[in-house]
RNA sequence: GCCCCCAUCGUCUAGCCUGGCCCAGGACAUCAGCUUUUCAUGCUGAAGACAGGGGUUCGAAUCCCCUUGGGGGUACCA
């Protein structure tokens, strides 16, 4: 076994048919952990498994890769990483495939469509799993697999053993839906007199309903959302809501229908219908982690801990998780049972991460945050070091579980004065505001003009402490005059501290609010 | 249908290989209290599991068998 002097070498081998999936990149991870862990003696080693000509792409291809490299893995065959389509490649099968028919071992498929099929040996296949032990197939009880299709291509069975040897891949981590596949894979390198890796089939990651983690829970997500909506506005209303609001960019409203009447699984409808009805698709890509603002670390650390543990009660991988995981790897901690992917601990992951985050890598990490990039960018025009979006930074850090919760959560300090709408007909506002002697409105009233002979500097500072010294003097709770406020500059009764507020905020924003909802009183 | 795999709090798991230190530990979620001008944060506490049944043993979450439940495979996808 390892004993610090054996190569080792791990790979991972996506096929590029479209983002990397979270339980890819969890793969991934643990076949780089397993490379790393022995340091100049390990290897990781990437893959194109594009034998589906149909269903890869280039585009998918890159994005795999960014994605991998965000997750801040790096592969040891950097930049040239094979794919199976490459011609030298299929030379190189086509061998293979002819050795094969040569020995006997395969023959012409039945069809005559020039597909080759693959003989299984009468004998039984058994391997040493890391993960499960020894594993037995008894003869004939795998048929007889193609392993060229009509198109020339080989399937995927026979490109993984050539290349897995070509590579000199000494250890495969992957899924235990891949485990009757190795058998077949063992037949084949048999077959073929080329050495056997070491496997570990790890468990799946799977929903919280224990269904595959796929796209289809987009589209699940997105339909359930749209019922909800029908079942409280009427089910007539709901295209006309969904394809002709003007202030919504335009989808064709055969294809939404089609997608609500389960007719396909479009991902970009239920994006689009998702989005109408203001709810969050669930994350399934890493690119949706990375859209949904997760950090890399969060992903890193609770990825680590689906399907293995360092032992003990260790969660916290630290700051800086990948070498953590390098360092503590042991491939014998792989669990068997299957994960569900649980997403508010991951949640709470990254709102650690957040928390523990340095201040000036923290306002980095916001102001470059592609998806609130804009609404950021318009308002704190002095730009990354104003010292406001500063404060606003600390102020969220300690609130928001995801970068883009910075926006979602302060959205009323970003957006323009008369975009702030005021819930009156809310139980929380309308208490505040039209409830008790003398009303939110009466204090608002006497706070305008105390508030407008205060300096510009330190404004929420200063206010902070005029509401203290009033409410001291009168003997009541700070509330009295606070919530007024609050609901005059944000339209809620929820804000973070005054203080910070009316900082980020401004004077002249802040009194034009107040101006804004006196006028909005409504009539008793 | 056939083949294979898995099984500890609601969830992720520690413990299982090398039985006793486990009337089962941690984390997320939940609930309660404290802190608090709102919301959060923070702190403290509570509730919560060895799927069921048989063995083996002085002793089983840990070993064996059966049942049940869940998952995977059974493609000219990977």
């Amino acid at each position: 076994m390892a004993d610090g002097t054996e190569t080792i070498v791990t790979r991972f081998a996506p096929s590029p048919t479209g983002y990397l999936h979270i339980g890819g990149a969890r793969t991934a991870l643990f076949n780089w952990a397993m490379a790393r862990r022995h340091g100049k003696n390990g290897k990781f080693l990437l893959r194109m498994e594009d034998t589906d000509r149909a269903r890869s792409s280039t585009e998918a291809e890159q994005s795999i890769l960014e994605d991998l490299a965000w997750l801040g893995l790096d592969w040891d065959n950097e930049p040239d990483v094979p794919r199976q389509s490459d011609p030298d490649r299929l030379k190189e099968y086509q061998q293979k495939i002819d050795q094969l028919k040569a020995a006997d071992r395969a023959y012409d498929h039945g069809d005559g469509n020039g597909a080759v099929v693959f003989k299984m040996p009468d004998h039984d296949i058994a391997f040493d799993d890391i993960v499960r032990g020894t594993v037995t197939t008894p003869a004939g009880q795998i048929e007889d697999f193609v392993i060229q299709k009509a198109d020339g291509f080989p399937t995927f069975h026979l490109a993984v053993v050539v290349d897995d040897a070509d590579m000199g891949v000494t250890h495969v981590i992957r899924g235990t839906d891949h485990l009757t596949n190795t058998s077949k894979h063992i037949a084949l390198q048999q077959a073929l007199d080329l050495p056997t890796p070491t496997y570990a089939h790890m468990s799946l990651t799977v929903n919280p309903d224990g269904s595959k983690l796929g796209k289809r829970d987009k589209a699940k997500a997105a339909r359930k959302a749209a019922d909800e909506w029908a079942k409280i506005n009427g089910q007539e209303k709901l295209l006309t809501w969904l394809c002709d609001a003007p202030q919504r960019k335009k989808q064709d409203r055969q294809l939404v229908e089609a997608f609500l009447n389960k007719e396909n699984d479009d991902v970009t409808i239920a994006q689009f219908v998702g989005e109408a009805l203001g709810i969050h698709l669930p994350e399934i890509n890493v690119r949706d982690f990375r859209a949904s603002g997760y950090l890399t670390d969060t992903l890193v650390n609770f990825l680590g801990l689906l399907g293995w543990n360092p032992g003990g009660d260790i969660e916290d991988f630290g700051p800086t998780p990948l070498p953590f995981l390098a360092d503590h790897w042991d491939i014998k901690r792989l669990v068997k049972a299957d994960a569900k992917f649980d997403r508010d601990k991951l949640a709470s992951f990254n709102a650690d991460r957040i928390k523990a985050m340095p201040t000036e890598k923290l306002i980095d990490a916001v102001w470059g945050h592609e998806y609130i990039r804009l609404a950021l960018h318009n308002r704190f025009q002095r730009g990354r070091n104003d010292p406001m979006f500063a404060t606003f930074c600390a102020t969220y850090q300690e609130r928001a579980k995801t970068l883009n919760e910075f926006e979602e959560q302060g959205r009323f300090l970003l957006i323009e004065d008369e975009d702030v709408t005021y819930a009156f007909d809310t139980k929380n506002v309308k208490k505040v505001m039209l409830k008790g002697e003398p009303n939110g409105f009466d204090a608002l009233k006497e706070l305008k003009d105390l508030l407008t002979d205060l300096p510009t500097e330190g404004f929420g500072t200063k206010t902070h402490e005029l509401i203290q010294k009033l409410s001291e003097d009168r003997g009541t709770n700070m509330g009295k005059l606070a919530q007024p406020l609050r609901v005059a500059v944000s339209g809620s009764t929820v804000t973070p501290p005054i203080d910070a507020t009316l900082d980020i905020l401004g004077k002249q924003k802040t009194l034009d609010r107040i101006d804004n909802c006196l006028a909005q009183q409504p009539q008793q």
